[in-house]
DNA sequence: TTGTATGCGTTATCAA
DNA sequence: TTGATAACGCATACAA
């Protein structure tokens, strides 16, 4: 049987009034009380019961954290900034993977909150936009990730996308290329729509008239970057794009493949510029010139907004917004005049 | 103010004991007071608060999770298993990641506790014995992940990480490999000293002599990969091995490098072979043939077996072992004679 | 079939 | 400076 707060009293001959309060630091002990109890309280090797604590402060401690899928590359690294920063806080993360089910996603929340969560940090792909407007409704602590939006329903932690689209395009530009394609992962999600967005306003800044031949988009996969790279090559030699912003890394891998099927060199015969900068930059070759997301930092900061969620009493609705970071290495080159 | 069980009684016009017993489906309450009640739960959209029951009922239905980098290549998946069978279970997972440092590790089990969990999975690297110990003695429900042993501590979901380094071994020296080299982590680390026996008793079965020169060891991680191939392809031409067991893909990639570097090619110059069926060993081209190790299995088993434990009142201390499976991809030829 | 009273481990209120 | 008591939200033994 587990040591109480009680036990503790007992044995260190104290009421559990004052065992509590030398638990929670309160000054108004006299030092030996204190010290007779901090004895009792090594001996027993005794932790207070932060659960039962919750329930009388009405508070646990503890965030909830719902993503589609731990295994995008992108998590891992959101979730320790998460973990870390949390910890930092005296929070402990409770997490979910919801496989992309709005199902799992909606029965999650309900978890979570039936687990008296103080709040919770979640990414969904497609706005579950009634679930998070009930929990607004009920002024329970939300932040949203990777969500940008002009009229945000919750607090938002979210990657400036049209800053990284246009970023990687006019990296492009300003190399030489003029002829540039971009594999998407379409309008339908929100973060692919916004780097298109960016790749337009830098194609018209430079003033290059869009061409919707060379927009192609796809799942957010290897597979579907070979695809897509197979229809640019498959396009008569002139009208061959010289550089290609792919919308993920996972993508510029598998484009990466129908290149060198076709014969052809990177960054000699074609340039890519990927977009997140995942391990595999690193690690596929020529190594993989990309933009950097800030994963761990984003995650980090949505801990301190949801915080400030948490602490205040009426929803904040604050958008915090992280600017990406161009990494220049070896998969894009120069364009001769 | 959230809804109690106080408000739905009131409202019900019944006891709270009524209302907690159609909460747990008991039989003996008459068809219409349970249809009251659950109109009245309807209407306020009432869910219990878990932690006050488990308060009463001493069961959190959470699990905690600790593992010391979940940005491992390995972990994501594993996490994926744990969460998804935990929530068939009816648990809740809380989740740490130490960043490989043991007092955090030491501070993780300490909150978790405190956090009343009712068992914890967890990966350390170097087992933190004392801790382990020390939860035993407290029959505290422990799994710990990929540490095999003869004389386990705790219950344990292992690899069989003999068999691989065996398995990988052998498939080269089917295909007429005789001078095959190793890349490990060291004897340091348990599953590299584990591949690394599998890989001599390989040896020794197909009556050849073990040579220490064609074992090198490094980190895990693509450098220390790439540091080792470079070494082995300083050797003359002729002790030059034609094939290399690495043994994490993540290494391999880096093993890539080196030989790439140097004009030669996978797998016609040299075969590689390496551990884990990480995503890179599908992106990285030649496409890798590895070791599949069934994560999101392992991390199902762990939870089917941390439940045995939570619901036996003495540690079972069993161990479950996976057996790794061989992926052939492109990465591998066979000799001729 | 239903309700009253008690307790789970903690903190807060109030009095001493 | 300390302690008795109530309360947090729920489940259960026991009584009715």
């Amino acid at each position: 049987m587990a040591v109480t707060i009680r036990d503790i009293a007992k044995h260190a001959k104290v009421s559990v009034t004052t065992v509590s309060r030398v638990l929670n630091n309160r000054p108004d002990v006299k030092s030996e009380t204190r010290e007779k109890v901090n004895n009792a309280i090594k001996e027993f090797e005794y932790s207070p019961n932060i659960v039962a604590r919750g329930l009388v402060l009405k508070r646990s401690h503890v965030i909830g954290f719902i993503v589609p899928d731990i295994t995008n590359p992108n998590f891992p690294e959101l979730a320790r900034g998460i973990v870390n920063k949390g910890r930092s806080y005296g929070y402990s993360v409770m997490f979910y993977d919801t496989n992309h089910d709005h199902k799992v996603e909606k029965e999650a929340i309900r978890l979570l909150r039936s687990k008296q969560v103080d709040g919770i940090i979640l990414s969904f792909n497609e706005a579950n936009k009634e679930e998070l407007e009930k929990l607004k409704l009920e002024h329970f602590p939300i932040v949203q990730i990777y969500r940008k939006s002009n009229n945000p329903v919750v607090s938002t932690i979210a990657l400036d996308n049209i800053s990284s689209g246009y970023m990687a395009t006019a990296y492009l530009l300003e190399l030489g290329h003029t002829k540039i394609a971009h594999i998407s992962t379409g309008e339908g999600v929100q973060s692919g729509s916004e780097r298109l967005q960016g790749y337009r306003k830098a194609l018209a800044d430079a003033g290059l008239s869009y061409d919707e031949n060379l927009v192609l988009a796809g799942e957010n996969d290897a597979e579907a970057g070979k695809r897509c790279m197979r229809k640019l090559l498959s396009f008569p030699e002139k009208e061959r794009p010289t550089a290609v912003f792919i919308c993920h890394d996972s993508m510029a891998a598998g484009a990466y493949d129908a290149i060198f099927e076709k014969g052809l060199a990177i960054p000699d015969d074609i340039s890519i510029i990927g977009h997140d900068n995942n391990q595999i930059a690193q690690l596929i070759r020529p190594k993989l010139t990309t933009i950097d997301t800030f994963k761990y930092e984003l995650g980090e900061a949505g801990v301190d907004l949801l915080m400030k969620e948490i602490r205040n009493d009426k929803p904040l609705n604050e958008e915090v917004v992280i600017t990406p970071k161009l990494i220049i290495r070896n998969s894009v080159r120069k364009l001769a005049k």
